[in-house]
DNA sequence: TATGAATGAGGGTTCATTCAT
DNA sequence: AATGAATGAACCCTCATTCAT
């Protein structure tokens, strides 16, 4: 019971912080502003985490773990690969979009969000990378791939989706909402022998 | 004469900062260590630059200025133009494991790096993306492509270099160096009718 | 309990930065020397006082609402308003002299002391002014005035007490304590009629 | 020959070195913004004075040694003790005036300069208020006076036109160019026997 | 266990002054 | 004599972290 309290403080804790290390920044990011946004005190956040980059650090972990459940979830209802590829785009494509209503302004600030995840300790979207990859494994069954290095691929497929949110966050007129089937259309193209 | 060391001691600023920044990351570097490192006084590098965002930004502009001069040149000997994606794939793949010699860490201090080129104020990297997509148009005259935004298809030519390099930054053990060519094929694949 | 303690220790910052503004003047007032000798952080500061400016700021208010409730406590126990103006008189020499042991150094090296208060933000001597309007307004039913700007001749009672301060400050051997009765005559041979 | 040149010079700093610390006050006044206005080098400026707080009392010196001559000019041409009293008021009045267009906000920046003049080093002003009190001595002939210290009635002659400075600085609305002869029909009933 | 006041090292920036040219 | 680039000490303010309550 009271351990059921802790975690949702956690989690909530968490949130915020997520929410202010995406928006502000790491560095511009104050402990104090997360604390007083989750209603707690500082000295709460410093009882659940070691200190500002462990908090960060689980941030990052938390979100992908979500994101790859999420994900994984949705491609468990699709059966085509080139389907799940589409989602996986759409759902990317989704989540920088809704993330905050100035992705844009984000990227100038904090420009690291988009690489941040695949570099950070642990490599947390590693969890992803092997999913993506695992779908391409499904696809080579039925299309046959030039390339078999399914992991390189997948980083390849994540790749040209930042292309597009790049392209998007320096060219305001950009929509790039509806690109999702574009950036698999391509991907497949180059992958397939 | 007098304008000359001034051009050189900017430019040896501009050298050092971009180490620091590149190896430390912006909020990490401190214009003290910049100023000590670089033997000349804190008050000369403000005489010089605006505030230390000033002279990151100039780094960036320069770093971005002195890429696309060289690489314009490197593209003026070659007349194929996919042999000059894959001059180009080359270069970037090149200048970053000469950047420093652990870029890896770099990335892991620093993520923002790979994409904030791309949205650092006035967009430094425009020249290069313009002349990327100048060389696809040129290709289409051969080759018809699928796709005629070469803007677009310009940053997807990057983002797929980009995507060999985070997975290069994650796994110790691969071999990025000699990709360059594999990043062209997929994408010619990608982008050809 | 708690607010009390923090209440104590504003009120200490208060008097020690008000001693450090009023001896050494405002740019050279260090807020580190203030932490010092105040026995707080510098941070303990800045929690109780936006910047340096707000500091100042409070301290000048402070200071004028001291000022002003005292004399405003010994005015209700006088009844005539000749009295009553020679008792501020006193009161300010008093004040002058007994604020620092050294008024005369102080004046050299911080002059602003005698008008700031006047001028600073809110007019913080405002109350002051009216205090001293509204005994003038009260002298004018039995002594009747040439003039009925009260306000202005608020204004001329103050400046004709800092001429005896100024004269004062620049003239070693002068003794000005016990010229308040002078002011008030010859204040008073100014306004009536 | 070239010494002319070089007094010229020196006053030429001294006129903009003054404009500076008048409109902008001591500490927040920049050498280097001296010497840019004045078109001259910041090193030809240490080559006249000493240091900022040399510059700054010669300014002071400057000045009241200026305005004495104009003010003892003028008093020439003027028989009447009294109309000598109304034409010092009225030059007064005009000087803080066409200082500077904005006064007020000086005063509110700077608020030492009415006093400073006053207490500064060596007492710049003592000749103008030995000048007032010569005035008084005159006018003791012709209306004998209360008190007998000229001197310290030229402090309070110069004190009340401050206060009707101050009352300005304070008021927005207030209109004090016209009120000098307030300020010196005010100060004969103080005075006169 | 939770709080948040207190700490103080550290960083960006300014600007009076110097001195080589 | 004149210049103005260079110096670097000094200052305001921030904020991660601690710890007494």
């Amino acid at each position: 019971m009271k351990d059921e309290i802790a975690n949702l403080k956690r989690s909530h804790i968490l949130e915020v912080a997520g929410r202010h290390f995406t928006e502000t920044g790491y560095d511009a990011t104050q402990i104090s502003a997360i604390a007083k946004e989750a209603e707690v005190s500082i000295g709460t956040i410093y009882g659940f985490f070691e200190n500002k980059e462990g908090l960060f650090s689980e941030f990052i972990n938390a979100e992908m773990e979500r994101i790859f459940r999420e994900l994984q979830e949705e491609l468990a209802t699709i059966s085509e690969p080139i389907e799940k590829l589409r989602a996986m785009a759409r759902k990317k494509f989704e989540y920088m979009t809704r993330r905050t209503n100035n992705i844009r302004e984000m990227l100038n600030k904090n420009p690291m969000f988009l690489v941040q995840a695949s570099v950070a300790k642990n490599c947390p979207m590693e969890h992803i990378y092997i999913l993506i990859a695992s779908v391409l494994e499904e696809l080579n069954q039925t299309v046959p791939l030039k390339n078999n290095d399914f992991i390189q691929m997948a980083y390849n497929f994540k790749a040209l989706g930042n292309g597009y949110i790049e392209r998007w966050a320096t060219d305001e007129r950009y929509e790039f909402r509806d690109k999702a089937d574009e950036v698999v259309d391509f991907f497949i193209d180059g992958i397939k022998r």
